[in-house]
DNA sequence: CTCCATTGATGAATCGTTTCACCATTAAGA
DNA sequence: TCTTAATGGTGAAACGATTCATCAATGGAG
């Protein structure tokens, strides 16, 4: 019985059934949609061609191993020649790691995140790598749907550059051991990396560049991009920072207000000052975001206040369009190629110090443009009496 | 003697031999820098828990093949507590296709590709699939490295969305028979859809647009991001658009200046700007792309002329920062979730229609804002005498 | 009761790499 | 001459999924 059985396995079932069996009923249905390319050359054509073993081949390429210069050669040309180009997905199976890097971020339209994920495709592509781009546009539940696909697709690393926050995606990438790092995330965690940015050196950078000017009326403009309710974690490191400025000169007697709109990018800008204009004495703005400074922009011009006559204006992220307003914009700048670079240091981890569980500080510089001058005793933000 | 062999080869090289060979002398390197994380579970870990075969496991996962209520349910109950998630390298191999699909921009730092980028990540995840990004930098060389890194990544497919534009990145991608778009190429191929931006519409509105508001000094200002002599395909064909436009009025007896300054984006507009001011008559100026239209302002308002009350400005492409600029900018729109639908639509080709090959019209409308006005009889871009 | 069709389930073969235990050859040392 | 070491090179097994030929069970039909 087991004799017969296993007979009847073996050479009633050839390897190539196909070939002996060619469905004369259905001559060529493969309806996959024609695909008309020459079929890839793999390995193993390589081998045979250069003569040699598919794991000289394999050496070669991965320039590790042991072969002679000659074989090498030999080897080359053959690739060369073949147009052979190693499947990414066979290579990555066989050898349990891969080549590409997740990259979650809130959304392209917002030249930070488009900049900072510019930057980290060059950093990638210097270390010859490949960026998996997700965006989440701000929502918690995208981001955590972004993480589970990156994880699904053993990413070599994910970097969650996002100003939303979703502590269910932060744990399935804790939980998954795969190299991470977050931006300005509360607490670190002994698996994953962290990129604290120094909201509160650039806010006080902000602050003092005012007062220093001679502004004791301030107005501080934040939004949360979202009704939801839920603060962004940068917004809220850019608050604290901002506060802890204040009280180091709280000798000074400052006029702090502040405004917050709920709503998405630069509109919340122009809406928060039209609710406070005629209600509070102001003659600086601080903006949490260059977005909202360029709406704070619109809002002042709306009501005929002329910047920086009448009032100062100083954003945050320095993205490039903002030497483009009118007029420039002074803002607080963080360095992309720096967060790029450390972000890649982090999931790289060259082999030496593991680099898994450090908190990188990212610092800031203010950018003094044309949009703060000393304030004009003339200039008048109240409705008069 | 048959039976000998087929004996042997059945009962002596049984498929894990590891287990049988411990390997004594050799207790546990692994030096794999320690991972931290628990065993992924694979297919097979599912199939055993579930009391089923992986062929079942695989039809669960797969919703095809023919699988009772039950079952189902069982196999799907395990891999949620066990957290399985199949790994895409191995399914990827075996299917011999993916579900990535590869993107190569010219620069996120343009809101234009940056919008794109976004839209084009929204209708991947529309479709269960991904983006793998790669930005060129307006560099020929890099676009080729960018196409064959994609390949080399077995992609399902490659949408090239750039301004500078690679008969060889072109090529190699026409070669490999992966489905494919590209945007404004000059001449379709049978193997890959081509999606051309209706530049001469766009321009004809925009130019019929300031000869109704009663212009008839217009200055046409273009740039080519790189000195590099090469001239953007998007910019030819939109210089077509302006001349054909012109060309259609020209009983008007129009006057037409064109200023070409090489040089990476915004800047140019401001040099362009800067050099026919005094020498060039104008009073409505048509700008070949909003960054370009950004410096144009600058250049103008450098210049202490007014936009619209001196000058008029057109922009092209309604990146979205064009709201904000003061005034906000007359400009000629291309639909980003369009041009993403028609490309996805492309690489996906849905099982009916063949949509490779196909050429896809992509509209432009012109969205009128403050920029443009009626052209101020007493305004004076011209030096005197 | 036999035969056939249908439904559900199985698991060996396959995808194209990398890995690594092992082999062959040569060189150096005893 | 015989070991031993070093260098080049080999190819089977493993990676973790999908596919599909095949089998078992069940239910009618004849």
């Amino acid at each position: 019985m087991r004799f017969r059985e296993q007979r009847y396995s073996r050479n009633v079932k050839p390897t190539r059934v196909k070939a002996f069996n060619p469905k004369v009923s259905d001559p060529a249905p493969r309806s996959r949609v024609a695909t008309g390319a020459r079929k890839r050359p793999k390995i193993q054509d390589v081998a045979t061609l250069a003569g040699v073993g598919v794991g000289t081949v394999s050496a070669v390429l991965n320039q590790n191993g042991r072969v002679s210069v000659a074989t090498r050669a030999r080897v080359q040309e053959v690739i060369a020649s073949l147009g052979y180009r190693p499947d990414l997905y066979a290579s990555n199976l066989a050898r349990k790691s891969t080549q590409v890097i997740g990259l979650v971020v809130s959304n392209l339209q917002n030249p930070f995140f488009a900049e900072t994920a510019q930057a980290m495709e060059e950093q990638a592509t210097r270390h010859n790598h490949q960026i998996s781009l997700m965006a989440t546009n701000f929502s918690p539940e995208r981001q955590r749907a972004a993480v589970e696909r990156l994880l699904g697709a053993r990413v070599a690393g994910i970097a969650v550059i996002t100003s939303e926050h979703d502590r269910g995606a932060r744990e399935l990438v804790l939980a998954s051991g795969v190299p991470s790092v977050f931006l300005d995330v509360e607490k670190p965690e002994k698996n994953s990396a962290t990129i604290q940015v120094d909201s509160r050196g650039g806010m006080r950078a902000a602050v003092e560049h005012l007062i220093e000017l001679g502004h004791r009326d301030l107005l501080f403009v934040r939004n949360s991009e979202k009704g939801s309710g839920t603060t962004l974690l940068s917004h809220q490191l850019r608050d604290k920072g901002f506060a802890s400025a204040v009280r180091a000169h709280r000798h000074l007697k400052l006029n702090i207000s502040t405004v917050n709109i709920a709503g998405p990018g630069a509109d919340a800008g122009e809406r928060a000052i039209a609710s406070v204009i005629g209600r509070v004495r102001f003659t600086g703005v601080i903006a949490v975001t260059d977005m909202v400074a360029m709406g704070v922009y619109r809002g002042l011009q709306a009501c005929g206040l002329r910047i920086p006559e009448d009032v100062s204006v100083v954003g945050f992220d320095d993205t490039f369009f903002c030497r483009f307003l009118n007029p420039p914009l002074t803002t607080v700048s963080i360095s992309r190629e720096e967060l790029s670079r450390m972000a890649m240091e982090a999931l790289l981890q060259p082999p030496g110090q593991p680099a898994q569980g450090q908190t990188f500080l990212l610092g800031t510089k203010l950018i003094v443009r044309e949009s703060t001058a000393p304030p004009n005793p003339k200039s008048r933000t109240m409705r008069e009496g």
